[in-house]
DNA sequence: TCACTAAATCGCCATTTGGTTATACTTGCA
DNA sequence: TGCAAGTATAACCAAATGGCGATTTAGTGA
């Protein structure tokens, strides 16, 4: 079966959101609790700004899902898919390493 | 287990790989037959230039392998992991889709 | 050596995008 | 009403990148 243009490019919208470094470590701290926009933000490195902003991008992207209260929003991981993701990429990363430092998401 | 930023960086590089739809189309026409570069750019709608870059690219990432034989370059899909992340995908957009239009890598 | 074919690389352009600062929006509360 | 806190958005910039045409490199055979 083979993929039209459009279904490649819904394809490489999706991988694309976990093609960043700054996406990848606001799931990283998602993985164990739902957090809220300012925990995230105070656990890593860059403004409120662009933590709303990749957010927005996970969100629109299905990849995050978030739940409101208040003036808080939290956010948690929409699909357990991600695991499966990163593991299988994590797995690869670890097989191709000439030195056995092993990485997991 | 937590990834610091240079891991982090690693494990998007390699999504990113993933995530433009010429590169898709590739390893899509790669998924059936090893092919040389000529059969791939006959089988798309793009360059030579192009996909070699891309190929170049995906090698690179270790997604694709190369097999060189007179002037011809032949190129297989290196990693099985590859159908299983597209498989992940594609069932991820097949269950957020409202349309029941299968897609499958 | 020359011509031919296949693939890779180069130089360039247009677009995308991650990041920042500044500003707007929303909700809770005094 | 007014203010403060938490998010989201806007405007902008610099860097990265997909794509193309042109050129170069490498292998084959006459």
């Amino acid at each position: 079966m083979k993929l039209d243009s459009q279904q490649l490019a819904r394809v490489a919208a999706l991988f694309r959101a976990f093609a960043e470094p700054t996406r990848l470590a606001i799931l990283q701290e998602l993985k164990a609790d739902e957090l809220a926009v300012s925990e995230i933000v105070d656990r890593l490195t860059t403004s409120q700004a662009n933590v709303s902003k990749q957010l927005k991008l996970l969100h629109d992207a299905g990849v995050v899902s978030r739940r409101k209260s208040g003036t808080t929003v939290f956010y948690t991981i929409a699909d357990p898919m991600v695991f499966e993701l990163c593991r299988l990429v994590c797995d690869k990363l670890n097989r191709d390493a000439v030195k056995p430092s092993k990485i997991r998401f």
